[in-house]
DNA sequence: TTTGCTTATCTTTTT
DNA sequence: GATAAGCAAA
């Protein structure tokens, strides 16, 4: 083994690096801009760890999410052949939910919990305020999703309900009794069905570990050496475990980079990362400021994009990388049209021979990629999507976990409640009278098997009793309990999803598949809500180009990135409220600097509202950092009047598509067209003509590259020159 | 009274 | 595509 370690770590890192490698004792804290070798520097901080003879075991990575830490451990075994597999590498969620598996006792918990996941939770408080009655509806906080994400900040607000509504939802002060009473019984429910959400995997541990100094010491005394990816999304709670698992010995190191702070929603503090040096004053601060991904072209684009933010350290990043060309930048006329632009680039790309899992299209929401998934289905391009709606999400997934946890818990409400809903004629008074029954009974399971009633739904319900029983009395193994069950399911979901049911039933039995491996319920159940499979197929396709949210894009890069629908409304999202705008930024900020080679940004000048304002994040970018696209372009583009006339139907049809020549200067009916982004062109009073606003008059030249002018028809507009494609008529 | 079908509306982001 | 609301039917 020690030949292994011969290995030349000065040929592969630069001297900070390095520095931050062999700074094996006390708090390091790294701090540095995308593509710097934040994660490489970890892995060799790995390998530097074990050639000292440091025990595997005692390495603790926490990273993002479960798969940063897996590649990680995988290159660093890679280098020196397999010992590394002892490393504890995970996320704070996975390793918080390990620890109170193992020191359940110490936690004060029931051995077998399970965990709840996001539409759980959902689930949940919709079941409690039906409970409450009508008068919650009236108050406006019938939208599950602000109770849950409420009740997550107030297990993230060390402060309590009254001050965060005081803070932030000074509106519903005077609901607070009722919120607080709403959030207890959610507590309570909790407790009863022994559940956890995320929240408290998280807030549990770090308690236990706070109440009990002996597990401190046991738990520090073990994990002597932390390492922390990403450290910027960390919420305070993390921070806490952070430290207190750091214990004495403090051998900890953080990376991260304030610039790419974009979990804020889900409580992470940014400022983590800068009260670092308080919470350990001996710490060292090692910044990384070369950037080895990309080119400077392209860093000069980003550079000026997180130059706007108004809250951060200004990195100024320097390319290592020659050459390269600026991003490119075009404006197709609609989200079909830039599908279109999309998939033909994509198709030109792998006719180059660019290996597909390295280009990537990247947007804000899950849904913004519907069009691009039909037209990529089209030309027959193979596509990965990450992030968006979760697979397990999907009705007929969650209809067979209902099932199979009412093997563990046939009282369970809310699995009881989806499981019977499924029958028909059966609706939410009739599952809540059975419910009644039900609890009030000896067995349940045997009441349920022979329950008797008039209505049609008798032997629906007793079979499923009866198979319950089985289950309970026969040990067999998961994927026979689901097999079962699927004899019940199997006709409902006929009668539930005439259209596709064969589809759902295809995912159901890869489905019941992946359970094989699992020989307890409650370990199968975790898994799939702390670690989701991205697809059921879980061969991945080397031959797919990856289709990503940006924050699933999060520490990955590729070759060719296209980031797309840069349109005020989407990017920002509508819903980002004056703060959230800096995180959006951010957010944008990451994207942009995914791409290692090429990076195109797709503003449509269309879609759902219309016409499209480009994204105000697009517009900062000084224009002559970027270039437009001139190359070859088969899109169709349509008629505006045409469409104009067409606004009142969906936006899914091509029918009115008219072939018309493009925007870019090649245009013969475009003559006039001012394509480069110089407004000297205009002077106030010319005539000019806009093809979707119509004809106005030029008002005042704002700067060299924006325009005021006023429309006929609609009114004064600030235009950007080199986006709005103006006609000069006299 | 309860269920179930049709229609309209809207869609952040994740462990 | 999912879901809530509104209305017809049992």
């Amino acid at each position: 083994m020690s030949d292994t370690f011969n290995f030349p770590f000065e040929k592969h890192l630069n001297n900070e690096q390095l520095e931050a490698v062999n700074a094996i004792n006390g708090p390091v804290l790294v701090i540095a801009g995308a593509g710097s070798g934040k994660t490489r520097t970890l892995v060799f901080r790995l390998l530097n760890l074990i050639r000292l003879g440091i025990n595997p075991e005692s390495i603790l990575l926490l990273t993002f999410t479960r798969k940063a830490a897996a590649s990680m451990i995988e290159r660093a075994s890679e280098l020196i052949g397999g010992i590394c597999n002892n490393v504890f590498g995970g996320t704070f969620h996975a390793f918080s939910h390990l620890m109170l598996r193992r020191y359940h006792g110490y936690a004060g918990l029931n051995k077998d919990f399970t965990i709840l996941d996001r539409s759980d939770v959902q689930d949940i408080f919709n079941l409690i305020v039906k409970q409450k009655g009508n008068d919650i509806n009236k108050k406006n906080l019938a939208d599950k999703r602000f109770l849950a994400s409420l009740a997550s900040r107030v297990a993230n607000h060390n402060a309590g309900l009254l001050s965060l509504l005081e803070t932030e939802f000074l509106h519903l002060l005077n609901d607070y009794e009722l919120i607080k009473d709403i959030l207890e019984s959610y507590e309570e429910y909790k407790k009863n069905s022994a559940l956890l959400d995320f929240d408290d995997l998280l807030v549990r541990w770090r308690d236990t570990l706070k109440n009990n100094p002996e597990l401190q010491n046991l738990v520090s005394s073990h994990f002597k050496y932390i390492m922390v990816d990403e450290y910027q999304d960390t919420n305070t709670i993390q921070a806490d475990i952070v430290r207190i698992v750091a214990g004495k010995d403090q051998n900890i190191m953080a990376v991260g980079d304030d610039s790419q702070s974009i979990y804020a929603f889900r409580g992470a503090n940014f400022k983590n990362i800068l009260e670092f040096p308080h919470i350990f004053p001996n710490c060292r601060i090692i910044k990384l400021e070369k950037n080895y991904r990309t080119t400077q072209p392209n860093l000069d684009c980003t550079n000026a994009i997180i130059s706007c933010a108004k809250e951060s350290f200004h990195k100024r990043l320097v390319a290592v990388r020659d050459g390269g060309n600026p991003p490119f930048y075009h404006f197709p006329f609609d989200e079909l049209n830039q599908a279109g632009f999309v998939a033909e680039r994509i198709k030109e790309l792998l006719d180059k021979n660019v290996a597909p899992k390295e280009i990537a299209v990247l947007f804000r929401a899950g849904f913004h990629s519907y069009h691009l998934e039909a037209e990529l289905a089209k030309h027959n391009i193979k596509y990965e999507k990450r992030g968006g709606l979760k697979l397990f999400e999907a009705a007929h997934i969650k209809d067979a976990t209902a099932l199979l946890k009412l093997t563990i818990n046939p009282l369970e409400p809310l699995s009881l409640n989806r499981a019977l809903m499924l029958v028909n004629k059966i609706g939410t008074k009739t599952v809540l009278s059975i419910y009644e029954n039900l609890v009030s009974a000896d067995d349940p399971l045997d009441l349920m098997a022979n329950y008797e009633t008039k209505a049609v739904w008798k032997e629906s319900l007793r079979e499923l009793g009866k198979i319950l029983k089985i289950i309970r009395e026969t040990h067999t193994s998961i994927t026979d309990n689901f097999q079962m069950l699927d004899k019940w399911y199997f006709p409902n979901l006929m009668r539930l999803y005439p259209e596709d049911y064969h589809k759902r039933n295809r995912d159901l039995q890869q489905f019941y598949e992946m359970s094989a491996k699992y020989s307890d319920k409650v370990s199968f159940l975790s898994d799939i809500s702390l670690d989701p499979p991205e697809s059921l197929s879980s061969r991945h396709d080397n031959d797919s180009i990856i289709l990503s949210t940006i924050h699933s894009a999060k520490g990955l890069e590729w070759k060719v990135v296209f980031i797309i629908s840069l349109c005020e409304g989407k990017f920002p999202s509508q819903s980002s409220n004056y703060e959230e705008i800096e995180e959006e930024r951010r957010l944008f900020y990451v994207a942009s600097t995914r791409a290692k080679d090429v990076l195109f940004l797709l503003v449509p000048q269309s879609g759902a509202n219309f016409p499209a304002i480009p994204s105000r994040f697009f517009q900062e970018i000084p224009i002559k950092l970027m270039n437009q696209w001139k190359g070859p372009q088969n899109e169709l583009k349509r008629d505006v009047s045409v469409l104009k006339s067409n606004i009142g139907i969906s936006s899914g049809h091509r029918a009115f598509s008219l072939k018309k020549p493009t925007l870019s200067g090649t245009d013969s009916g475009n003559n006039n067209a001012v394509s480069n982004s110089d407004s000297s062109k205009f002077k106030i009073g010319l005539n000019v003509s806009h093809q979707i606003f119509g004809h106005g008059i030029v008002t005042e030249i704002v700067s060299t590259e924006k325009i005021k002018v006023k429309f006929h028809n609609a009114g004064e507009k600030t235009l950007h020159v080199g986006y709005a494609n103006l006609n000069i008529l006299s």
